[in-house]
DNA sequence: GTTAAAAATGAAAGCGCTTTCATTGTTTGG
DNA sequence: CCAAACAATGAAAGCGCTTTCATTTTTAAC
């Protein structure tokens, strides 16, 4: 098995130039900057790759030029449709421009978030999307350090430390706890996604906290349940709630499925949906609407955090000096889950 | 500014050779195969490497050994828990094996599949799981030539050509209509999944339409609602359905989210699920349970096919002279959704 | 202590591309 | 018709790593 000159197997941009007879250089300026090579040399390059079947090698080319045109999204998790739908029109807007986007889940592991963005860094990508801003310091500084452009989304930075498109999770929870107030609840409880390492999941909850302390109420940390953020997790937990005495009037859920999960135990336990207990979600997600009784719940701008952050790299990444994206506004969704306790 | 040795900004494996004091070649292979290098000089590079905070070059990597040691995953759709699920289970299994997986959304289109393959392979993924069989022949000719392992999940090869983790979706779909049969009907629909370049999709069809002929029945292209895989479409489609006649007695939905759209849409038109029409769903996807009625389904193998095609893939990587794996089960769930027709 | 075998290392040649710099060919204006 | 300016090209170095091959060091065996 001698290896000879087999433009046969794995075309690489020498044979094209072969073929074409044109230097390597010159075909390089083909894929790079077409229009710095004259009509006859391209017409010859773009027979050569057509007939040659050539692809050509990211890897070399990332090493070469220090460009991987790849843009990596990390999410916390893929088993949700919320960031599923988030992707998609990112990374659509980002393929306009001519970026791949490489996708990966953290399942909610800062551990395994850290590993994902080395990862990712290693295989060069040119910019990185986060979710969220609690994550270990290292992991800002090898940014930093490596010059990679980066943005942090469903969050906003209350120190400017970074570059954030997102709302504020503390004051959306707050909107959600106000209107509960207002409908004259007094006994709250909370259905929480896992707080250690979650910045979002603690901020919703300080802001219903916060709120409540501003009306002389509280939520003591036994009506705090928190855990995956699941259907399952939502259902055992307002199972759990439900037992707890007095019975809090008010179920605030941290997250929409959370909250899927405490209507229909609601239904299995005959507890009336908004008659004895209010619930509320947090995200709109699709399902809502179609619950029995629709659920109450805050919409957070998830395809504007989309567009604007691609919006945000892609400027980063021309090298354009664009501003610190704004914070975007969330709108409460007021449908049949809630009303005046008894 | 000039470019002298500056280990501080981006260090390579040289500079923790020379900060080690051991040559390069030792460095890397201290990366690849720890064990051949001595514990004295494993010792010293192992510092270096904190010191420096040196993160290796995939690309370089890439580009020397030709292994990139990313598994490419193109998926029809990201905005779906379905493929959501199935992709955390892979990339799990998939990252025992050092691998990374990196993901892309073909949004359903074929034209779409073929860029991001052509993509991943230019990229240099080792291997590539696919979604469905049906794409361009072009694109499994590129994967051969490359020589890069592939495996195709959601299906069987009747022909045997391609390696498939998966199920027979034509069985599949005979099962729920055979069962609907036995219950009695013969007013048959199908809200189905977009057809075109979609075999998964078709073969659902075609098993349903193999089924009612040996019964002597059939299912007429206008009871035939073909569109995207969303609720929306299941309403409309359902909405549509209801208003011929005569009305089908049962409705058999290509995806569980085209029944979920039908439940829906059910109660707005006050029509009687199960009473006045049965509908069945594909997939067994966590919300059927929790619908009133509960969902008639078939249940997929997700699980199976993920682990399935990770243990698939990374036995073919590793060099191992594997079968073409094996057609799964699947399984009818029956729920309370269906009934014999009044 | 000596020699053979094994283990650990280093030097150097690429991997497939981009990019700088120098060169050649082509216009344009006087 | 020639110089100046520009457009298009080619030669060659190098991106950061792996890997072969040769060399040195260590260990084992007698």
């Amino acid at each position: 098995m001698k290896k000879l000159t087999t433009p046969s197997n794995n075309p690489t941009l020498e044979d094209v130039a072969r073929h074409a007879d044109v230097s390597p250089a010159t075909v390089s300026r083909f894929m790079n900057n077409p229009n710095v090579v004259s009509e006859r040399s391209k017409k010859k390059i773009e027979a050569s790759i057509k007939v040659l079947n050539y692809v050509p090698h990211a890897a070399a080319r990332t090493l070469a030029s220090k460009k991987s045109r790849m843009i990596g999204v990390i999410v916390p998790s893929l088993d949700d449709t919320l960031f599923g739908r988030f992707l998609e029109l990112f990374q659509q807007r980002i393929a306009e421009e001519g970026y791949t986007t490489v996708v990966a889940s953290s399942n909610y592991s800062t551990e395994n978030e850290s590993v994902q963005i080395t990862q990712m860094v290693s295989h060069g990508v040119d910019a990185v999307l986060l979710v969220g801003l609690s994550r270990d310091e290292s992991i800002y500084r090898l940014l930093n350090n490596k010059n990679i452009p980066y943005v942090v989304t469903w969050a906003t930075d209350a120190l400017g430390e970074h570059p954030c498109v997102g709302f504020s999770n503390h004051d959306a929870a707050s909107r959600v706890a106000e209107y509960l107030v207002g409908l004259g609840h007094r006994e709250f409880s909370m259905i929480s996604g896992t707080l250690k390492g979650n910045d979002r999941a603690s901020g919703r909850l300080q802001g219903v906290r916060d709120v409540l302390a501003k009306h002389g109420l509280s939520l003591p940390d036994e009506l705090v349940i928190e855990g995956p953020l699941g259907v399952e997790h939502g259902q055992k937990a307002f199972r759990l709630l439900m037992s707890r005495s007095p019975r809090p009037t008010a179920v605030i859920c941290g997250a929409d499925p959370l909250a899927y999960g405490a209507v229909f135990e609601s239904k299995i336990l005959g507890v009336d949906v908004p008659g004895d207990v209010s619930i509320t979600g947090f995200d709109d997600t699709w399902l809502g609407p179609h619950l029995t009784p629709p659920l109450t719940t805050l919409r957070t701008p998830q395809n504007q955090m989309s567009l604007l952050s691609a919006e945000y790299l892609i400027s980063k990444l021309k090298g354009e000096d664009v501003g610190v994206p704004l914070t975007l506004d969330v709108d409460l969704i007021v449908r049949e889950s809630c009303s005046s306790p008894a």
